[in-house]
DNA sequence: TGTACATCAGTGAACGCGCGTTCACTGATGTAC
DNA sequence: TGTACATCAGTGAACGCGCGTTCACTGATGTAC
């Protein structure tokens, strides 16, 4: 019955449906956020009644949980397929900071203000892991010529996160750094911090990037 | 009458009234969020009736913005005063976490994901530009002895928010990265993306900190 | 010092709204014999 | 191929809620003579 690649024609249907509805729900957050999302105003775009919806989703925060989940799923998938296409630690950088631009409220689901007592679904930090892994691995093909750092030392100790115990700390710190550094100069430069000083964010973020490779 | 410094017992209590308002409002944001504010609530929590509160506030967003412009001024005052007591470019960045750590959600409403449409108040950008003037006088007293890169070259000619026009681009730059480097690691930690990770966030912020020293 | 008046904080009732969600029901679509 | 039944998408009405905000009013506090 819900086999996977079982498609019956209601199956199918259902499956598009749930497609069209979360679409509507991007583009509510895109243009109003995500606290904003209300089901009625889905319901209404999608043209069905309000209650309608109850068929796909069993709650707003469901369909919320379920955003999210998409979300990191497309960052990954981004990041792998870019990957998988020859992207060095560069190429990686590059296709995050387009896929956050692409929808600046998506990539702030998942990274921007946290809601006090969400906490988000558990695959996520498998998703979250994943990512991770890709990072370090890029960074384990370039060349390890870095001084350490006191922090290297720390997570000399505290690497049990990190699967591959073969790999030096200075190459974990590093995909850590591409981490907080990139996601500094994007998170800034899309919630519009940058405005009114009239250097190009694109060049601010290369040159961090440049910092760690 | 309404002279800076002048006091009628009505308008003590006026400021008093206004200071606990505002007061309940942020430990309603630190509990639930901003998005999460109530009014009623808040009138509640201080012992009144709701409408009494558009005694002191013109409406909600006016309550809001009063509160984005307390967190600014709070923040500078923080480094102000930081800096005044002898802090280099190290102490402004301890003291920027012991702000952020007090009350992140306080943070992410200076920081955090933006509210499609909404504009911060203008003087809040005074307030920001105060900041940034205080990071570049903060970097002018360090050794500047930097290789250029490509977005040194790029901030010359593109420097017209700085008011110093004899500051050196790459101070300007080393200014800028400090905000971004700070609030990448800051914002991820507090948004609880290292939980997981069993590291110290501290000790990356102190990492992330040399890099820039 | 006492009286008349103005100011202003706060109240309770009410408005309109949109929200998430439930429920009993209709009607179309698929399934089994 | 046709009929009987089960499944399920979608509806409209309704519920209860809490929201921001307005309004006319009360009562206390301050001001002026």
């Amino acid at each position: 019955m819900t086999e996977t690649g079982a498609k019956s024609p209601r199956e199918r249907y259902r499956v598009q449906m749930r497609a069209e509805i979360k679409q509507c729900a991007w583009e509510q957050i895109a243009t109003a956020g995500a606290s904003a999302l209300s089901l009625n105003a889905i319901a209404k775009q999608v043209g069905v009644s309000g209650p309608a919806l109850y068929r796909y989703f069993a709650s707003r925060d469901d369909l919320i949980t379920e955003l999210i989940r998409d979300a990191y799923r497309g960052l990954a998938d981004t990041l792998r397929a870019a990957r998988d296409s020859g992207a060095d630690v560069a190429g990686l950088a590059f296709a995050l900071r387009e896929w956050a631009a692409v929808d600046p409220q998506r990539y702030f689901l998942i990274y921007g203000t946290p809601i006090p007592g969400y906490h988000a679904p558990d695959d996520t930090t498998e998703i979250s892991n994943e990512i991770m892994t890709m990072l370090i691995e890029a960074f384990s093909a370039l060349p390890a010529d870095r001084p350490t750092t006191p922090f290297d030392a720390h997570l000399e100790h505290h690497r049990r996160w990190a699967a591959d115990r073969s790999i030096p700390a200075t190459t974990l710190h590093r995909a850590i750094s591409f981490w907080t550094r990139l996601h500094g100069v994007l998170s800034l430069e899309l919630a519009g911090h940058f405005t009114g000083m009239e250097f190009d964010p694109a060049l601010l973020f290369a040159d961090e990037l440049n910092t760690l490779r």
